[in-house]
DNA sequence: TTCTCGGCTATTGTATACAATGCGCCGTGG
DNA sequence: CCACGGCGCATTGTATACAATAGCCGAGAA
């Protein structure tokens, strides 16, 4: 995408996902505009992105809002991460190559370091990108959309604030599990350890919230 | 959406399911403008929003060409909409109320009906229903629009054309015992149930294209 | 006091003009 | 004859002006 178009798209999305305006603030086109020194034409093409993934909601009168999530929706998402990023490592373990793997290894022994450290941002940032390796690895360009749209969503993103060193810690024996299914070429064991693993971090998140 | 965007989204949708433009046709923006008797702002919105309904692809250059599939391509949606699909009949049927239930009887009759007289057109039309209300008692907004998506593109509304009365009558019987394990409130066995129905379309198609 | 109606204003929808950019064609040189 | 480079044009990106519409606020009556 072009400059202008894309500049509103990042800045928007980032000011949603940073928390800079709460859920249910209102997102005037003109206003935006302004902060990101564009016309509304890129903004108004950017809410329209943000509202695909779910991250903007519209009123009847076309007003743009951003979205809120009630329990069930945080559930649901929760629900469809578990079967569709099983599903991806299921199709990785059949289709990742050695440099592949090596890379998740890599990323693994971060996710550790991160987790005796306490360094909630470095696990964050590692623990993304070993899940984007593996759907990388699942080559399917839909699947890849599915999941990104889900797991960008900021109440995905902040799960792992409330998480302890023990939390932390066992996400690495999880993706440690995962590396060896897929290692193994085992399918169905990857796709099993995956959705335990997603299930667990819903149920960290639920008892965060209460 | 308001009036002119709604048009060119409905009347370009229209013409890409319909097989008025085939698959790698270019869009141009001024062109569906004029076509649309609309302005190119509409038809701009109307083409983001089917580009991310994967019907639209925009080559580097940000020209619009009407999307074309691989087989490859063509495997994969059929196996996510086996997933997701199967998702939605597991939640229905813990779900589903009497009506409901009612409603899939009375479509599936008229899928009998229309499989008994060979007729394509009313077979789709009744079998679309059926699944709309299936995912309508899923209730998962998300899962929803996803399913749509995968649903609506023209690769899989041309399935159905090439079936013959055996596949239209077995369709009618997978579709009764989806109805047996939601009244049996069996989560698992309407999952597995509408697996085994979206792989044998697939594979009907398969065979079909070769 | 509260409900309703009416007009005003804020906000979005659409059209159009202009800028930028990439694609294709044609000419030239090897 | 083929490869390559540059120029012109087709097409999209962006800005802005104007139109339409929905929401809000206040005044008046029940």
């Amino acid at each position: 995408m072009s400059k202008a178009s894309e500049t509103a798209y990042a800045r928007i999305r980032a000011g949603i996902t940073g928390g800079e305006w709460g859920p249910g603030a209102p997102l005037r086109e003109e206003e935006l505009a302004a902060l990101c020194g564009v016309s509304r034409t890129p903004v108004r093409e950017a809410l329209r992105r943000l509202e695909a993934e779910y991250l903007v909601r519209r009123s009847d009168g076309a007003r743009s809002f951003v979205a809120d999530w009630s329990a069930d929706d945080v559930a649901e998402m929760f629900a469809l991460r578990a079967i569709l990023e099983g599903h991806a490592a299921a199709r990785a373990a059949t289709r990742i190559d050695a440099s592949g793997l090596a890379e998740l290894e890599r990323l693994n022994l971060q996710v550790a370091d991160a987790a005796n450290r306490g360094d909630i941002d470095a696990f964050v940032i590692a623990n993304r990108a070993f899940h984007g390796i593996l759907l990388e690895a699942a080559q399917s360009p839909r699947l890849a959309a599915m999941l990104v749209a889900l797991v960008e969503q900021p109440v995905v993103l902040r799960t792992a604030q409330r998480y302890g060193v023990g939390e932390l810690s066992r996400s690495h024996a999880e993706h440690a599990a995962l590396i060896d299914a897929m290692r193994r070429r085992d399918a169905g064991w990857a796709e099993n350890v995956m959705m335990g693993h997603i299930r667990r971090a819903f149920h960290s998140f639920a008892n965060a919230i209460g």
